[in-house]
RNA sequence: GGGGGUGUAGCUCAGCUUGGUUAGAGCGCUGGCCUGUCAAGCCAGAGGUCGCGGGUUCGAGCCCCGUCACUCCCGCCA
């Protein structure tokens, strides 16, 4: 609760209540609403900790008159006394609802242009707007809530990082540009001319240094900054809790992160799961079609392949016969859908790269509609409705394609059911999936790009596949995923040097490059660094979870636009001729 | 880089299908009335570069082309 202390108040408009009556308070805030009976003058008061119906009657002639003049958002300071309402008067839907204050002095502090939107909950105004007067927006009361949502995650991961002996330490924000990952945000050097510093992608090496300098347990909330394409749920800069610890194996991480996580949560007033249940990142695919799934509903994808091993439909025995997979999925209570609705599902997963779409819908009056099942033996049918569980009024999706794309079209087309088909529950759903593939291979480049980051450490009885078999490497990875999106991810590092430069071998950073770049890195490894891993926490995307929110704009005091752009400051904006001249740029 | 959606009063939107008189509504705003409201009520009023530019047409908010902004998604984001 807001403290009145050290400020012209005695007391704070929320925290207004029966046991008051008959003290004389003064308070000071913004007009939220303003009701003029003309005899009788009400004024709804807001600050940071509630709101407080004000009275105001003619029999106080100078308050009075001043409330007259009173518009919404102005800034007053109001004195007077604090009365329980007459019968019949009270409001419930208000926390102060059963007493209001009649004023008997009232000073303006400030007056106000009309704001551009009305400070209420639930308004839809073009978020622009909201951006551009981010400072009216913030009054909004559930605006603040999320402001307040946030400090108090801040809050409470500080403690319990502190209390298991984390130290937090602040690394560089102007930094150096490493090859790999995302493009950085460059700044120029004045006294370096043709020299950039890069904004941290993240702390990552930072972090492995102060293992390797004896720091043991580090964190920071770490601001970090990609300038990639932007989502809902990216922004240019963004926080991380950044965790870094020595002499740990891959379980002593997910544990202790498991603890803290849970008395943050716990601590944030939701329901937690006392244990995290762990898959590998290859269950997941398989049984979800996504390395980020949302299990809040069931729909898990299932291998078809024995159900149709001999199939007389052309399309699956030409598909298990060049090596194909069939993998399908039951959408529960969707077999009466529209075939128009039906067919939508099939641009859905031809976006997502399969062909197309098998589909059986079994309608709760027991008829059958698919274009495919008429070439189903009675004992594919009948064998395709026990290994999925279809019972009338579902409808069976198959789709028919390479292993990897089998799972993440019916992924795609799994979470689209799951929203569509109002599956999602409520509540906290978190996962740890584990045991990512070291290396991506990279089509457009021809090459291997790491699946975390160019440190993570690869299974030990891996490390000789390096070379000659790196899609076959599987690393000491985790990513904690809540309610289908990506929390958190972090690994084992690696901390021998020479498996470090294999790893970056394959990466394609061969010696020259890797001692330019990563030579900092490389050297340290040599000087005793100790066996190392950790996680980065996505702060804003933990944040806009718990307060339900779609976007993590709405958690972020002031966010930027899908462009980059900041509609309150004007960023990016041009700069000087003399500005450029300084840091040696010419502009094309 | 690609695809979808949106852009009309301060805010939220209708009008666009099928071009045609003076572009409407709710909220907000301004003024008046009103002593128990809390979405206050009643009466009156002000308020428009129909995102911007070009084109078609006798005539464009509406049709066409371009462009900008916002937004969602794909690519991208170790």
């Amino acid at each position: 609760m807001l403290d009145a202390g050290h400020s012209i108040r005695t007391r704070t408009c929320g925290s207004l209540a029966v046991d008051d009556v008959g003290s004389h308070v003064t308070l000071a805030g913004w007009v939220d609403s303003r009701r003029d009976h003309g005899g009788l003058i009400f004024v709804d008061l807001r600050d940071r900790s509630g709101i407080v119906q004000c009275t105001f009657d003619p029999a106080a002639a100078e308050a009075f008159e001043t409330a007259e003049r009173l518009r919404p958002e102005w800034v007053v300071e109001l004195r007077g006394e604090v009365c329980r309402r007459p019968d019949g008067t009270e409001n419930p839907e208000m926390a102060t609802g059963q007493v209001e204050v009649e004023i008997s002095l009232a000073n303006v502090l400030n007056t106000a242009e009309t704001p551009p939107f009305e400070v209420e909950d639930g308004i839809d105004t073009d978020e622009t707007t909201r951006m551009r007067y981010r400072y009216i927006d913030i009054r909004r009361p559930e605006m603040l809530a999320a402001l307040v949502m946030r400090d108090r995650i801040t809050q409470l991961f500080r403690r319990a990082l502190e209390n298991r002996s984390f130290l937090e330490i602040e690394t560089p924000i102007l930094t150096k540009s490493t090859p790999e990952g995302a493009r950085d945000f460059i700044v120029p050097s004045r006294m370096n001319p043709g020299r950039f510093y890069a904004l941290p992608q993240s702390p990552q090496l930072f972090k492995q240094l102060l293992m390797v300098a004896g720091v043991e347990r580090y964190y920071q909330m770490a601001r970090c900054f990609r300038d990639e394409d932007l989502r809902a749920d990216r922004q240019p800069e963004f926080t991380q809790v950044d965790i870094e610890m020595s002499f740990c194996t891959q379980e002593h991480v997910l544990s202790l992160v498991e603890e803290i996580v849970a008395e943050v949560m716990t601590g944030a007033g939701v329901e937690w799961p006392e244990r995290i249940s762990r898959v590998t990142h290859a269950e997941a695919m398989n049984r979800w079609g996504s390395d980020r799934p949302d299990v809040r509903f069931g729909m898990e994808l299932h291998c078809l392949v024995d159900v149709f091993a001999a199939s007389g439909f052309k399309v699956f025995a030409d598909a298990l016969a060049s090596g194909r997979r069939i993998k399908g999925l039951n959408a529960k209570g969707c077999g009466d859908w529209s075939r128009s609705r039906i067919d939508a599902l099939n641009q859905i997963v031809a976006d997502a790269g399969a062909e197309g779409l098998a589909w059986i819908a079994f309608a709760s009056t027991g008829e059958i509609r698919s274009p495919v099942a008429k070439f189903f033996s009675a004992e594919e049918m009948a064998g395709l409705r026990e290994k999925v569980g279809a019972e009338d009024g579902d409808l069976v999706c198959i789709v028919a394609a390479e292993h990897d794309l089998a799972n993440e079209a019916l992924g795609v087309l799994r979470t689209h059911l799951g929203q569509e088909a109002g599956l999602v529950q409520g509540g906290f759903r978190p996962m740890w999936v584990v045991d990512f593939p070291l290396f991506e291979w990279v089509e457009d480049e021809q090459g291997w790009s790491s699946s975390h980051h160019p440190f993570s450490r690869p299974f030990d009885e891996h490390v000789e596949l390096l070379e000659d078999d790196p899609g076959s490497v599987l690393s000491h990875s985790y990513d904690l995923v809540i309610n289908g999106v990506e929390v958190g991810g972090g690994t084992l590092r690696i901390h021998d040097c020479a498996v470090q430069e294999r790893v970056l071998a394959v990466l394609g950073i061969g010696g020259q490059e890797a001692r330019e770049k990563f030579g900092f890195l490389l050297d340290a490894l040599t000087y005793g660094a100790p066996p190392h891993g950790g996680i980065a926490l996505g702060f804003d995307r933990l944040v806009m979870l718990l307060v339900g929110g779609d976007s993590i704009r709405d958690v972020i005091a002031f966010p930027k636009t899908s462009s980059g752009a900041c509609p309150l400051t004007g960023a990016p904006d041009e700069v000087s001729v003399r500005q450029l001249k300084d840091v040696h740029l010419k502009l094309e």
